[in-house]
DNA sequence: TCATTAGATCGTAATGATTACGATTTACCG
DNA sequence: CGGTAAATCGTAATCATTACGATCTAATGA
């Protein structure tokens, strides 16, 4: 459900006006990139985009897919879907827990809740499938990180 | 907090049943990449598994962890960490939403619900770090999975 | 408008994660 | 103790992602 062309525009406007303001440039690829995954329904991988976008500019290279992709969720115009890790993590925890994922370092850690164990889905769900469990998500910077950022912070006040 | 001995050993107890059960044979290997996995705190990724059940076990090769951990998951004794694509998904829908993954095609669905966007985190939480954002992730199969595997079932049981 | 220039893009090569495959080994069952 | 199907090993192949040098272009201001 990423819309109705009005939640689109909108984002579109919003999309500019960051571009603008970070001092990106606006480019025909870019607009085309974001457009494609605004107007989308589904949650596309890189890929996709570079397929879907490459119709509408032939030159267009998977790298500045990539790159972009990357630069728009760094601008927080644009969210990975899931975990921020390279590789897929398993996790042999298999009784009720949720999950604090680092967004800095990718690290996530198990945490519990008996309350969000018993969370009260929509009944509009089961218009999308058969719902096996449901688990919340929490995303934030673990402690050690935002350590880190602290410390470069405090560096680059000084330098200045 | 994948836990204290008792736990790790009652997974270990359980990992052996289910192989037995699901007709898998408890192998050396098999047993030391699920204890790994039960033993540790972090949610590792197949390539540190690889690393340190190496040390114990030298001959090991790199498919043997991902074969192991793909068979594990199917068994039902670890889970995957996040959403089960093979690829990176993006989402320009910055407004609140939470996720319907499907386990079967790895589709993700956005939903809504307010009750979902107020949730009761609990305090121990920040222990971990700096919170961001929380988002509900519902695992299941999609309609669509759904109904190719009913077809699948009846096509079986058919045959037989 | 046109020149300048930092930042973007292109095409392709390199890297890293994951999977596939043939040869060999091993757990399980009788 | 065999026999056999399944599992493992080592390595090669594939797929996603990133890096890089050459080229191009959006933004800025004379």
């Amino acid at each position: 459900m990423t819309g109705s062309k009005a939640q689109i525009d909108r984002r579109a406007q919003g999309f500019i006006q960051t571009c603008r303001r970070g001092g990106m440039k606006m480019t025909h690829q870019r607009m085309e990139i974001f457009h494609e995954l605004a107007a989308s329904e589904a949650h596309p991988d890189a890929e996709t985009v570079f397929q879907a976008v490459s119709k509408r500019v032939p030159s267009l290279s998977r790298d500045t897919v990539y790159r972009t992709l990357s630069t728009l969720e760094a601008e927080g115009l644009i969210r990975k879907v899931g975990p921020v890790s390279e590789s897929v993590r398993y996790d042999a925890n298999m009784d009720r827990h949720h999950h604090f994922v680092c967004t800095t370092c990718g690290q996530v850690s198990d945490f519990y809740s008996e309350a969000l164990d018993r969370l009260p889905l929509p009944e509009s769900l089961e218009s999308l499938g058969v719902i096996d469990f449901a688990q919340v998500q929490v995303r934030g910077t673990c402690s050690a990180c935002a350590l880190r950022e602290e410390k470069t912070q405090t560096r680059r006040s000084e330098e200045s």
